[in-house]
DNA sequence: AGGTACATATCGGCC
DNA sequence: GGCCGATGTGTACCT
């Protein structure tokens, strides 16, 4: 890895088109070749980028770019798009070079899946006399998350989100309306479960037919470590 | 902005739990106190970070994890919520400090909200005696990009994209279905205008009666002013 | 390889 | 500040 401080103006033209004014900047020059451009501030988002697979050439200004004080001029293109990202160096503050090896890589505890298997086990959340079926039931078009009964034995397919939005009820939809058509199943009820649902969310479900469900997690995760359930 | 090249392992607590086993990493400490951790390879997102509001202090290793061959250790916990990025440090490969100052940010062009201004002006690009209603109509569900009227005076609702791709036409048909429902908008005609249509976002407009148009943005942007936008 | 679902998303606009 | 939509989304997982 590469750590260049530099003065710099940048262009990118790809997807959109866009513009870094001349400022100090870090440039972080990855092993595969793709750049990152960092200012001091924001989140962990780069000002500007390029991302693999893609090739680095440095060259010299033209003789405008060369009275308006650029010093090199790094242009970074994709292998695959046509994206193009084009540093204009004015000068260099720092340049340092590092070995940093491959990384092992992130190990995660992920949340939905958490989520998904407490409400599993606490399926009467949703009411009285809820069974489960089972969890990722599978259809021809992906796994609804949980797939139980209600009181009067008739199916219920229940999607899960932490955030419940749009797309979650979306998702819903389309595996409610291939489950409606299997005799076997059918009628199937629909449940949106999540930790907050948006009100817009909350709009289409219901006019679809669809229950809303608000999920408590730390409450689901108390009941599941230690206390005894109820029966 | 502070960068440390070390050998390091991290712990993230928050939303969800994730541990980076010991290998050399890059530290970017950026002057509002939040970290970036990011390895020589991957893409833009770091393999773990702390996003502003946050404090980073350092600490010294307790009995065991100096045992273990820890010589620092960071910790950074948000301000607002109870998130928290541990980093022990086993060895600094790499210390530097540099004054970056402020960035005067991204100029960004090519972005639906400079599209949907243009056509709101030309609105006779969708044909002749189009006249616009309003941009961004309030609907239960979210907003319209534009609502027009035909020759006819018959309602035009539009669903603007840059890239016209299958969600887009879906998102078009939960707001033609609503506002068909509303006597005195209906009946309501889709159009569906994207500097790119894919050929499966087509068919499936198409097949629900919605029609497609792509726009020329050089052009629209060329009619609009004759002056360059913004830079 | 292509498509789907998820994410510690981030970012900007508007109410 | 919250809500909502867009993003040059990235990433893992599946077929």
């Amino acid at each position: 890895m590469r750590l260049v401080i530099a003065r710099c103006s940048v262009d990118y033209a790809g997807r959109l088109s866009a513009h870094l004014p001349l400022a100090t900047r870090l440039l972080m020059v990855k092993g595969d070749g793709s750049l990152l451009i960092h200012s001091d501030g924001g989140s962990y988002k780069p000002l500007n980028w390029m991302s693999p697979p893609c090739t680095l050439e440095v060259g010299v200004p033209d003789d405008d770019a060369r009275e308006a004080g650029v010093d090199a001029v790094w242009t970074v293109t994709h292998k695959k798009t046509a994206d193009r990202l084009t540093v204009s160096i004015h000068e260099v503050l720092h340049d340092s070079e590092h070995e940093l090896g491959v990384d092992p890589g992130l190990q995660k505890d992920g949340v939905e899946s958490h989520l998904q298997k407490l409400l599993a086990e606490q399926i009467e959340r949703l009411g009285d006399g809820y069974r489960l079926v089972r969890r990722e039931y599978m259809t021809a078009i992906g796994p609804v998350d949980i797939l139980a009964t209600d009181a009067d034995g008739a199916s219920v397919a229940v999607e899960l989100k932490r955030r419940g939005d749009i797309d979650g009820v979306e998702q819903l939809t389309r595996y409610l309306e291939l489950m409606n058509r299997d005799p076997l199943l059918a009628p199937v009820q629909g449940v949106f479960a999540a930790q907050e649902i948006k009100p817009q969310a909350r709009t289409l479900a219901e006019d679809r037919g669809i229950r809303c469900v608000v999920l408590d997690y730390d409450d689901m995760r108390g009941v599941d470590s230690g206390v005894p359930t109820l029966f």
